[in-house]
DNA sequence: CTCGGTGCAAAATGTTTGCAAGTAC
DNA sequence: GTACTTGCAAACATTTTGCACCGAG
C-alpha cells in the first residue's frame, strides 16, 4: 500500500464520500470541505465563505451554503447551536434536557434525575460561569418516522 | 397569610420580578407573561405574537419580540434551540460537548469521558432515533467575563 | 453529451432599530 | 410629570428559490 500525506488521503475521503452518495467532484467542494474540516470555530456558511473567497475568487455565497447543507446531509459536518431556526423560548426553568429532532425541528423536554446530575468537569467550571446545564440529544422523533418509510 | 390561586400568586410573582428589575407592569407583559408560561412546545416570539393578539388585538409583533428578550434576560424564561443565530456547522464527528456563551454566542468544545458514556433513557430511545448525544454547558466565557465586570 | 452544479438575482423570512405618541408609576 | 413602553415603518441580516449557463463524469 502506497504512503500517502493526510491531505492526500483526506482528499480520497472525499472523493469516495461524494461518488458514494453520486456527488460530483468540483474545485468549489473540494475547497469548502478543505475550509471546514480545519475550521476549529464552529463557523456559519458566511465564514467559510469569506475564507473561500481567498482561493476561488468569485464562488458565490449560495454554493458554499448549498454545499455545507449538503455535506451536514452525508454527515461529513454537522450542524450546531445555533440551527439557522429563530429563537425559541422555554418557560421551564426546572433542570430538563431536551430530544430535539433534527427533520422537524422539534423539540421534547424529557426528565432524568442522573442526567440532572453530572458534574461540570473542572477545566471548564475554572475558566467559565456556568449557569445551565443541559443533554441534548439529536436524531428523528416518531412522526418524522413515520413520515417516510 | 390569605389564600390565593395559583393565578394570582403567578401574576404576583410576576409584579415582582417586574418591580425588581425596575420594569412597568404593561397589559402587554402580563398578557404575554401569561402566554408563554403556559406554552408547552418552546414557542418563537412569532407563535406568541399570534396567540397573544387573540386577546390585545393590536399588539406588534415588535412588543413581543422585545418582552420575550427582556424576560430571558431577566430569567424568567430561557432561550433554547434554536438561538436565533445563524446555522453553524461542526466539522468534528468525535463524541464531545459544548460550552456555549450566552453573551457572545461563542461555542467552546471540551471532551468527557463520562458524558460520552451517559446512557439515553429507555422511554425516549423507545420511541425516537437517536443519532447523536451531547451536553450542552451555558454561561459566560473567560474574556465576556473579562469585558465587563 | 448529459445532468448535476454553479452564479446571479430576486424573494422570503426573521430580526433589529429609530422615533413619535402613549401610559405606568 | 417623567421615563419607560409601545406600535409603526424601515433597515438589516440570513436563507431560499428560479433559472440560464457551465463543466465533471
Amino acid at each position: 500500500m502506497p504512503k500517502m500525506s493526510s491531505k492526500e488521503s483526506a482528499l480520497n475521503q472525499f472523493r469516495d464520500k461524494c461518488s458514494e452518495h453520486g456527488l460530483k467532484v468540483t474545485p468549489q467542494r473540494t475547497a469548502i470541505y478543505e475550509e471546514v474540516l480545519h475550521s476549529k470555530e464552529h463557523p456559519t456558511a458566511n465564514l467559510i465563505y469569506k475564507k473561500v473567497r481567498k482561493k476561488l475568487h468569485n464562488i458565490s455565497f449560495d454554493t458554499v451554503n448549498r454545499t455545507m447543507i449538503t455535506f451536514s446531509r452525508l454527515g461529513v459536518i454537522r450542524v450546531v447551536e445555533g440551527y439557522g431556526e429563530p429563537k425559541r423560548f422555554d418557560p421551564d426553568l426546572e433542570p430538563h434536557h431536551h430530544f430535539r429532532c433534527i427533520r422537524c425541528n422539534g423539540i421534547i423536554d424529557f426528565h432524568e434525575q442522573t442526567f440532572d446530575e453530572i458534574d461540570i468537569p473542572k477545566n471548564i467550571s475554572k475558566q467559565f460561569t456556568v449557569l445551565h446545564k443541559k443533554v441534548v440529544l439529536e436524531g428523528i422523533c416518531v412522526s418524522c418516522q413515520e413520515e417516510k418509510v
